[in-house]
DNA sequence: CCTTGACCTTCCAGTATCTGGAAGCCTTAT
DNA sequence: ATAAGGCTTCCAGATACTGGAAGGTCAAGG
């Protein structure tokens, strides 16, 4: 297979896939011609790959999460704990966006939005020393 | 003030307001002896953009709210409507954060993590042609 | 045989937002 | 005089791609 049907099969752009052999994540063989030549095990890597990022985990959680796919005597004890901690990076990461909803929420509430100057999303992030709008949430 | 001082006051690291001056946010004057020279406004302004940037406004909105911060006939509707589209800037990436979430953890919790090899986590990645754990809600 | 268009190749640069480090000058205190 | 600490600039790295330029390859059509 060349790049444009693994592309295609796997849901990667091509970019991400020659972006993916160049930091070691699959290495396709190549064709008389240098042309990238992939395998289906190659292809099954890359879509291995592609579902491991849209659940958030990052290249380097990828590679592991791929190491220990093809270790066949791994103990889920190791993915299990990869995996958890990535899930408590998502929680932190939901916990501090919903920190910055509830206090953005509130002043766009406050804003009238109107042809005046006055704006109290303005006077927030202008209040010397403190953390912004940090009363949102008891308003 | 030097930038030391400057920095201690707005809780942002030297290093991050010599970026910030890089690409324009802040302009403090020169010292004879080359050393940063940054005023009271200088202060004022890097203390609102790192309140902005805790809200997660990208730079490039940060830039926007401080011009409009400094317009002193800006209309509020305009700073309105910023803050409106970051704040569904947020609400879009906290679905994404929880869609992955709740994948994750109906995967996580059907992992026994123990010393043997089997993983549902491993085996819904590898799953063929198909959102990773699509029915997780469901389940 | 030649051209055209679709594919493929490599390499470089840019995105966003800093962060770390090296090499070296300035200031203050001892 | 020297040492510590703060300041300067510049370069590189982290993350995960993405776009584009310049050019090789291949299959089809005339």
């Amino acid at each position: 297979m060349n790049i444009g049907d693994v592309a295609e099969r796997s849901g990667l752009p091509a970019k991400t896939i020659r972006f993916y052999e160049d930091i070691g994540l699959v290495k396709p063989m190549r064709a008389a011609n240098g042309y990238r030549s992939f395998r289906d095990s190659d292809l099954h890597k890359l879509a291995f790959l592609g579902r491991a990022r849209t659940l958030g985990f990052s290249i380097e959680e990828c590679r592991l999460l791929l190491e220990l796919y093809e270790d066949k005597g791994r103990e889920s004890a190791q993915v299990k704990a990869l995996a958890e901690d990535h899930l408590k990076a998502i929680d932190d990461k939901i916990a501090q966006l919903r920190s910055m909803r509830a206090t953005l929420a509130h002043l766009v509430q406050c804003c009238a939005g109107d042809d005046r100057p006055d704006c109290p999303i303005l006077d927030d992030l202008a209040q010397p020393s403190q953390a912004p709008g940090r009363d949102a949430h008891r308003a």
